[in-house]
RNA sequence: GCGCCUGUGGUGAAAUUGGUAGACACGUCAGACUUAGGAUCUGAUGCCGUGAGGUAUGGGGGUUCGAGUCCCUCCAGGCGCACCA
């Protein structure tokens, strides 16, 4: 009988459906391990080789731990929201809900080959109703709660008006529009909330872009120009967790890589914040319709992490849309400054922020007080000043800031030195171990103490205080978009936002035919009238963006129908945490960030009793593609081989990895490409062949580089393809797919089937007890699978698997008391062939059931090793003694040894390096 | 610029706490069985050297009886952040 994978894992996978077999029940009763993927936004190109490396990898470690005893929750589902699904509507007039579910039904069935544990009966979907009415449902706790600093909790809001609280003045304090005021204030609050803030916004498409829709400044599509445009937007007030996220942190298992990447992103920097008072000469300010009684004094707040450097300050710069811009700006210079802010507000921040060479800005003309020697300080506005960092100004010190310096060059602005005996003629001075002078009271002291002296004497004159500022800012949650939860808000007479409330929910997204944008910026949905003119207010047309359904997601899993509540509390405390959550690094900062801190929301609510969801993240690697090249002689129809390329003036193109072996182009292939494009070409060959290019790039359809998990399915089955993927290498590793080694794996495969089978006598698996021998390697084998499965090592267990293969062939060891436990070890990585063969050699239940097998560790104590004996750190020869015998004995017979001896060269030892198990050291 | 990670044969890679570097595969070479081989099996395979032996984990230095592993420094590649105040 013959290794049949492709019969073997159709009828299998048939039989794990018919039998329910990945079922996965609330049982209390049992140890529970909750084992999640990322889950995939289903695009149309469908699954690449690429995808399952992360899932094959969970799979493993949840078969594992379902063979172990645990109740394994490991589910599946997709993201299926997003703006590609819309992209791809507009281009083909297809509905966003229908070429979902295409996609949806694509990923699943390529999913089912691969032979995953899901249970699908737990499947989730962000885009269907039933789920996104809880996503609404926890946009409404964000949107009715707001964090109190002083509990360091979420709160619901009400709390906001208890004694001791922000609006403890009451729902009473203002006369007037009274309801209107307070809602007002309370969105300073509340953890979704609504502001003016900043789109990309295309005129001409009459949309807002997302960043990546925007290239070099013009929109993707078209390459019509894009400006800055200020709209009301809702964000979520994710820095209020700022502090708790960066904490929390420190005690999850994530890679450090990415712990790193959310410190970064979260950015916390220690400073000050002072304020410099405006020196107002009225006649030039060109806000002239003030009187000189309401005449304000200006202020301008600026954050510093060098409060030492505050009297190397010779000019302040505010972010050109700093709100105090128009206010100071003289008349005389009134002019020049509104056209800088009209050159910068058709930059969009990315280019602002990619902008290093050239320097840019404009005086205001007016002039801010130097706190502590009273000088003039002129104010600038420029670009490298952001609105959104800080306070949206800063106290310039061009000795000790490369920008400032290069600023004030640029302008021929004073550079005072501060340092003592550091040059500045020629560049900034960064480095903190410097004294400082020319300061006044902070003279002569090192950074750390003019800072703290600094501090303290800012706080003395109430001009500024110690400040602890972040670099994250609150999360864009609105986007004018059609495929997307909508928001579960209206808007009344006055424009007051009125959340809808639990019964309203869900509220669904109505079918629209077409989704070009609305009028004004708003977003398609605004073009349905009937929906937004409801009877309960004016609809919110926004829709939220993606990450709000992943941002909760791994709570619906655990009880999926549920239409009361978006998971009970029994069920979230039994499943708690995911204990394994598997994905790539490219949601360190967003996906991640975001679920943390509705995690935290939740908790803090009383929902669930966690408040952090993850407790270990694995990032897998990428798979990258490895493209293939083929290189066109200019202006003819010849193509040259790589090796003589450099001899041609040539064009490189990529040609499909799949008609290529190794390197070797199948020239009737390529010539059948494209509908014959290509039949005519011609080739100079090297050795008779054509020898590709190639390259390691980003697995993509434009690159003819993807690889589909199908076909090598087809070729080699799903249990070589789980196992060589795995073989690949370290999990976490990024790596190019290459076929190259499949082969390996699959005669293993073939091997393994080998042991059961002969090819003429059929089964050959006897009855017959162990030896010591034998059971000593399978428990070797157990205990290093064990080990790896926990490390996430699987490429060495898969070569554990090709060793007691081997070592089990050349015992001719067909012995069931041996090979059954090696099947159930082999269940995680290779579950068709181990199903198969277990039922082969007469078991009526399945393997997923059975018992992984419990390491004996006596079995493995040696009583003796073959030490390497070493003379000066050389190894020179090998000896052998029991473990139980005592140093000296060991030492004597090694000093006897003739080969010891003639390299020890008559000399005296010094020092005998001995250590149970380990080399034997002779130093001389 | 800052932070994190990586660097080992022709290739993918392996190597608990420092203890025989290159496991396991791919590829290549030689052989066996074959009408055939893109099946299967056996053997060889880091480099230099006929050999004894020498030498080798990006480069240089250090700690140690002993370093791929620890420390310093430099180089190369990857990822993230950034006119970040």
């Amino acid at each position: 009988m013959q290794y049949n994978f492709n019969e073997i894992e159709k009828k299998w996978q048939a039989y794990w459906n018919e039998n329910n077999s990945y079922k996965v029940e609330n049982d209390f009763s049992k140890p529970k391990c909750y084992v999640l993927d990322m889950f995939p936004y289903p695009s149309g190109a469908g699954l690449h080789v690429g995808h399952p490396l992360g899932y094959i990898a969970s799979d493993i470690y949840a078969r594992y731990k379902r063979l172990k005893g645990f109740n394994v929750l490991h589910p599946m589902g997709f993201d299926a929201f997003g703006l590609p699904a819309e992209q791809y509507a507009i281009e083909t007039g297809q509905h966003p809900a229908t070429t979902t579910k295409v996609n949806i039904e694509r990923y699943k069935e390529q999913l089912g080959k691969i032979g995953f544990c899901y249970d699908w009966s737990r499947e989730v979907k962000t885009s269907d109703p039933n789920y996104y009415k809880w996503t609404q449902w926890i946009f409404l706790q964000l949107y009715n709660s707001w964090y109190n600093p002083k509990t360091n909790k979420v709160e619901k809001i009400e709390t906001i008006f208890d004694a001791g609280n922000p609006m403890s003045d009451g729902r009473n304090a203002e006369p007037g529009n009274q309801a209107s005021n307070i809602e007002h204030r309370l969105m300073e609050y509340r953890l979704a909330y609504k502001k003016e803030s900043y789109v990309n916004w295309c005129e001409a498409l009459g949309t807002v872009l997302a960043n990546d829709e925007v290239v070099n400044g013009v929109s993707e599509r078209g390459g019509h120009p894009v400006e800055r445009k200020l709209m009301s937007q809702w964000f979520l007030r994710i820095t209020a967790f700022a502090e708790r996220l960066l904490v929390s942190l420190d005690n999850l298992d994530f890679p450090e890589s990415l712990k790193e990447m959310q410190r970064n992103w979260i950015g916390k920097s220690v400073g000050a914040e002072i304020k410099f008072d405006v020196k107002c000469q009225l006649s030039d300010v060109s806000n002239t319709d003030k009187t000189d009684k309401q005449h304000p004094t200006y202020g301008i707040n600026v954050f510093t992490t060098r409060p030492d450097t505050i009297f190397g300050v010779s000019f302040m710069v505010l972010a050109p849309e700093h709100e105090l811009v128009n206010s100071i700006t003289t008349a005389a210079q009134k002019q020049a400054i509104e056209e800088y802010q009209k050159f910068t507000s058709s930059r969009s921040e990315r280019e602002r922020l990619a902008e290093t060479k050239t320097i840019s800005g404009c005086f205001t003309g007016a002039y801010a007080i130097h706190p502590f020697t009273g000088k003039e300080i002129p104010i600038w506005i420029s670009e490298y000043v952001l609105a959104s960092y800080g306070t949206g100004a800063i106290m310039a010190v061009p000795c000790g800031d490369e920008r400032d310096y290069a600023f004030a060059k640029h302008f021929n602005l004073e550079i005072p030195s501060i340092f003592k005996d550091i040059d500045i003629s020629e560049k900034a001075c960064s480095d903190k171990n410097v004294i400082i002078f020319n300061s006044d009271f902070i003279s002569d002291l090192s950074v750390k103490e003019a800072s703290k002296l600094a501090i303290e004497k800012i706080e003395e004159q109430k001009i500024g205080s110690r400040k602890v500022n972040y670099r994250m800012r609150d999360a864009g949650f609105s986007r004018q978009r059609y495929w997307g939860e909508p928001f579960p808000i209206v808007y009344g007479e006055n424009g007051t936002a009125i959340a809808l409330t639990d019964k309203d929910l869900p509220l669904e997204l109505p079918f629209l035919e077409t989704y070009s944008a609305g009028p004004n910026g708003k977003g398609p949905l605004a073009n349905a009238t009937d929906w937004v003119n409801s009877s309960q207010g004016t609809r919110e047309t926004d829709t939220m963006p993606g990450y709000a359904g992943s941002s909760w997601y791994y709570l619906r899993y655990m009880d999926p129908h549920n239409s009361d509540t978006f998971c009970d509390k029994k069920i979230s405390d039994y499943w708690n945490q995911v204990d394994v959550y598997v994905g790539g690094a490219e949601h360190a900062v967003g996906h991640l960030l975001y679920s943390r801190m509705w995690c935290k929301t939740l908790h803090d609510l009383g929902f669930i009793s966690f408040d952090e969801p993850y407790k270990k993240l694995i990032n897998q690697g990428m798979i990258g593609g490895s493209s293939r090249f083929v290189y066109r002689i200019k202006n003819t129809n010849q193509y040259v081989s790589n090796g003589l390329k450099n001899n041609y003036d040539v064009t490189e193109i990529h040609v499909d990895v799949n008609i290529v072996d190794g390197y070797e182009l199948d020239l009737e292939a390529f010539k059948k490409i494209k509908n014959n494009e290509y039949s005519n070409a011609e080739f100079i060959l090297e050795n008779g062949k054509y020898i590709c290019g190639e390259a390691f790039e980003k697995m993509s359809k434009s690159k003819y580089n993807v690889v589909n998990p199908d076909d090598i399915i087809l070729q080699y089955g799903a249990d070589t393809f789980r196992m060589y993927e795995m073989f690949l290498g370290p999990l976490e590793m990024s790596k190019p797919w290459d076929t190259k080694g499949i082969e390996g794996v699959h005669r293993f495969l073939k091997k393994l089937w080998r042991l059961f089978f002969d090819e003429t006598t059929g089964c050959i698996v006897t009855n017959e007890a162990a030896t010591a021998e034998e059971l000593k390697t399978l428990h070797k084998h157990i205990k290093k699978i064990q080990q790896d499965i926990e490390n996430f090592a699987f490429n060495t267990s898969v070569s554990q698997f090709m060793i007691i293969t081997n070592e089990l062939g050349s015992m001719s060891c067909h012995k069931r008391e041996i090979l059954e436990p090696v099947l159930i070890t082999l269940v995680p990585f290779a579950p068709h062939i181990a199903e198969e063969l277990w039922s082969v050699v007469g078991n009526k239940t399945s393997i997923l059931d059975a018992q992984f097998p419990v390491l004996d560790e006596s079995l493995l104590v040696e009583n003796s090793f073959k030490y390497p004996v070493a003379i000066q750190g050389k190894a020179r020869t090998e000896m052998e003694f029991a473990l139980d015998l005592p140093q000296e004995e060991i030492e004597k017979a090694i000093l006897e040894n003739e080969i010891v001896q003639k390299w020890m060269e008559g000399k005296p030892m010094k020092k005998f390096i001995f250590k149970k198990g380990m080399m034997i050291n002779v130093v001389i």
